[in-house]
DNA sequence: CGGGATCCGGCTTGATACTG
DNA sequence: CAGTATCAAGCCGGATCCCG
């Protein structure tokens, strides 16, 4: 594995998530961060203007959605279209960068849907011996 | 889309992350968080003592180690084996499971690096153009 | 409508110290 | 070694007000 020492020192080393220092642990906490996969899940599935992208992820405010669409823009991974008319109109849709990491978020994202019998089964035998 | 009113009138529902209300979304909080994933990336490998897994993930602390560990212990996708022995050893693995979900997430990730210059091309363009 | 700016409470996080 | 307990700091997230 890659330290942080070597990183720091060769920057032609390949880019590992695991070292502290490497800029690709930063990226992947915007997509699998708390908004970011829902955010990127929910655009998988077409282009939406900025409320109705908020009432698709539940539960997220105004801040937080904005904040999480600047970062994903930022890294390329999410396309901002503003209309300059009144009132304005905005859209946001993956890129194809985008689109491949959404592909792969939606896929864990239904494979634990669809395993969470087993994850809340397993809870259960967790809780139970705990307090016995 | 399933809302969070209706899963919880009806528990016959499909698990949906997009809903509030949905246990899955804390596990795929657990899965993805900042420490969960590359957690299960590292333990991915092999079995792995707790310090040397601290090692493994840099920059986590004992406390956020230990947190994580739990928590995916709980949800079934980490195996603890404790041998009660003076010094202690611990010992932690995926469960099948816990594979299946890290696979995906090893996925993401080497995706993630493959492409990280493109996700620095694309901010430095974003930071460029906010400049000017 | 689509946000930005600000304020503020609280949960999360990270050091540090301590224990079996 | 493998953690737990404690405490301070800070970031997260909600509420509110604002503008174009």
């Amino acid at each position: 594995m890659t330290t942080t020492q070597e990183r720091a020192e060769d920057p032609n080393l390949p880019y590992d998530v695991f070292s502290k220092a490497c800029p690709s642990r930063g990226t992947l906490e915007h997509i699998t961060g708390r908004w970011g996969a829902l955010t990127l899940g929910a655009l998988y599935e077409g282009s939406f203007r900025f409320n109705e992208l908020r009432r698709r992820v539940d539960g997220v405010s105004e801040k937080m959605l904005s904040q999480t669409l600047h970062a994903l823009e930022r890294d390329g991974l999410v396309h901002r279209e503003a209309q300059p008319t009144n009132p304005p109109r905005v859209d946001y849709e993956l890129t194809p960068l985008g689109r491949e990491v959404a592909q792969r978020l939606i896929g864990l994202i239904q494979f634990l849907e669809g395993r969470m019998d087993d994850v809340l089964d397993a809870r259960r035998r967790y809780d139970e011996k705990r307090d016995a």
